[in-house]
DNA sequence: ATGGGTGCAAAGGTTTTGCACTCCG
DNA sequence: CGGAGTGCAAAACCTTTGCACCCAT
């Protein structure tokens, strides 16, 4: 499964006048190894450094990030001013959308999985011009735990005012 | 106009503890003069520097910024890596939404209206318990300008190679 | 008068870049 | 072999912070 990952990208890569190295099968290794998380350039070159003995270097990190994400295998977010990857699962005909829920509070990250932006894209084409080619969608807000805990945390001062 | 834009700034300033400050209001003053521009702090600051004698620091300036964006007065985006703010056009009860067309090649930033979003946050309610506060959705793609550009280059390269 | 606000400069964190060297195709 | 890729360190960039001083309320 990997090994096809592996595979398919030396064929996208071979396309682009790319070259396959060790460097770019470890990272997307990495990848497969954290499905449904979003890895930062800094998270990858620490998971690198800590399972294998190679070094790969930062800067190659970022490089192949960016690479990869030109290319469609991943795809990226910006989240807490960090640019963070996953793999890409949607392609050209099946667009396997999820948004993210960002908590305000604890900065957690959810998934949030619907389609509704396609018909959007169209109105867009047509009254603009402009040809979407890939959107971002970010909820902003508070996790149920942290509901919770502002509710408890807001009684608790009431009490206090009381005194 | 600008004057009911202070004198409400002032308002919600006082609601919080805050202090209306020289400062403040010529930050304030700047979005009044530029509508529906997305501007960062850095253009802030150069703005007051040409059209006023007075220095800024551009601490300040970040600091207002952030002050505005959690009062309400403004709102954020990020933008290739860079925060810029607008005036908040969308109040709680009229939530005048607005998201973004990014051009991929020129980078130009352009608005489509829609309110699209308000039922999808009321399922993530309902599925996640996640309460959405706010949401920004972004479209990446090619402007009419870039599409016919590309376009004109793809026809160039076609007709070297034939040479 | 007092606590919030400011300016400056320094520090912080993430990402990019220059350059010599390496290695895939 | 030649050009793409890499590692390292330095630089670039945006943003935050510490601190002494200032000024709205």
């Amino acid at each position: 499964m990997i090994d096809n990952k592996a595979d398919n990208l030396k064929g996208v890569l071979g396309r682009k006048n790319k070259k396959m190295t060790p460097q770019r099968r470890k990272i997307l290794d990495i990848f497969a190894e954290h499905p449904h998380e979003h890895l930062s350039a800094e998270e990858i070159y620490d998971a690198l450094r800590l399972q294998q003995e190679t070094s790969i270097g930062l800067a190659t990190v970022y490089r192949t990030l960016d690479l990869l994400t030109e290319l469609g295998v991943l795809s990226s977010i910006e989240l807490h001013g960090v640019n963070r990857y996953e793999l890409n699962q949607s392609t050209p005909d099946s667009p396997h959308q999820h948004h993210h829920l960002i908590c305000l509070r604890c900065g957690k990250v959810m998934e949030f999985h619907s389609p509704l932006t396609a018909p959007l894209e169209k109105e867009i084409r047509k009254q603009t011009g402009f040809h979407v080619h890939d959107h971002q969608l970010k909820f902003f807000g508070y996790c149920e735990d942290c509901q919770r805990e502002l509710a408890e945390e807001k009684a608790k001062a009431e009490t206090e005012k009381e005194e």
